[in-house]
DNA sequence: GCGACAG
DNA sequence: ATCTTGTCGC
């Protein structure tokens, strides 16, 4: 039951694989970093997955694949409507990434098994859920965060630690880091601080979203399910310059 | 009971 | 997620 139908389905599958998360740190600092997301038109998507050095963040590899959504969007089954994209763009990756940094949570979920929980098991690679607004829990009344960059705040829901509410830039939003998946929560923030040296997102996630959202543009040539634009390709539009206007958010 | 609800 | 220009600020 792993492709589910119903909202009933997808919940047991949850309920299945939840038990398979690994909540302790493994393996050393990653070398490659992928970050993952995925943009839609209607029906349509495209799902990307960037790989960056993780000391440098110079983007080493990617892979944008096109395909049609299988799952709607439900709050608490999200993940369903992600993953088999963002699966088969990972296959048609040449790097082997060593921790995935996911566009919403990981155990802040109200089953405890967000995108990042669920892409961590299927592919057994640790994994954290970097999102840009919270799902369940609140850290309003544990102490509020300080107003600089690596300050952060315990995500708690139902009386239990989920994630943690973390300042990336001095004086901006937080975003809310969650385990996924073979990482701790402290390992997780250090994480996402080390991907966060200018911008409030990680810069995994950044290169993500521009990548799968150039890839909604350009086209549908005749597909033949997920079929795959990647490679090291040296990037035509983007370059050094006049890249000031870029802002986050979703 | 009613609203809120990752992207 | 997506609809969307100019504008305020460092």
């Amino acid at each position: 039951m792993e492709q589910p139908t119903t909202v009933a389905q997808a919940i047991a599958v949850q309920e299945e694989l939840r038990g398979l998360v690994e909540c302790v740190d493994v393996g050393t600092p990653p070398q490659y970093v992928a970050g993952l997301d995925v943009a839609y038109d209607g029906d349509r998507l495209a799902a990307a997955v960037v790989v960056l050095d993780g000391a440098t963040l110079a983007e080493v590899d990617r892979v944008v694949v096109r395909g049609e959504t299988t799952f709607p969007y439900v709050p608490g089954l999200f993940a369903f409507r992600e993953v088999p994209a963002l699966l088969a763009a990972l296959e048609q990756l040449g790097t082997t990434p060593e921790l995935l940094v996911c566009d919403g949570q990981g155990l802040a979920h109200p089953r405890r098994f967000g995108l990042a929980c669920h892409l961590g098991v299927l592919t057994g690679i640790p994994a954290i859920g970097a999102a840009k607004t919270t799902f369940v829990g609140s850290h309003g009344s544990h102490g509020e965060l300080a107003r600089e960059r690596g300050a952060t705040a315990e995500l708690v829901d139902d009386g239990e630690v989920v994630g943690a509410a973390v300042r990336t830039q001095d004086g901006i939003k937080p975003i809310y880091v969650s385990v996924g998946h073979r990482v701790t929560l402290a390992t997780a923030v250090a994480h996402v601080l080390r991907l966060t040296p200018r911008y409030r997102l990680p810069e995994t996630t950044r290169r993500a979203d521009r990548a799968c959202r150039d890839g909604l543009s350009d086209g549908w040539a005749g597909w033949g399910g997920f079929l795959a634009d990647s490679g090291v390709e040296p990037s035509p539009t983007s370059s050094a310059a006049g890249e000031e206007a870029a802002e986050d958010e979703g």
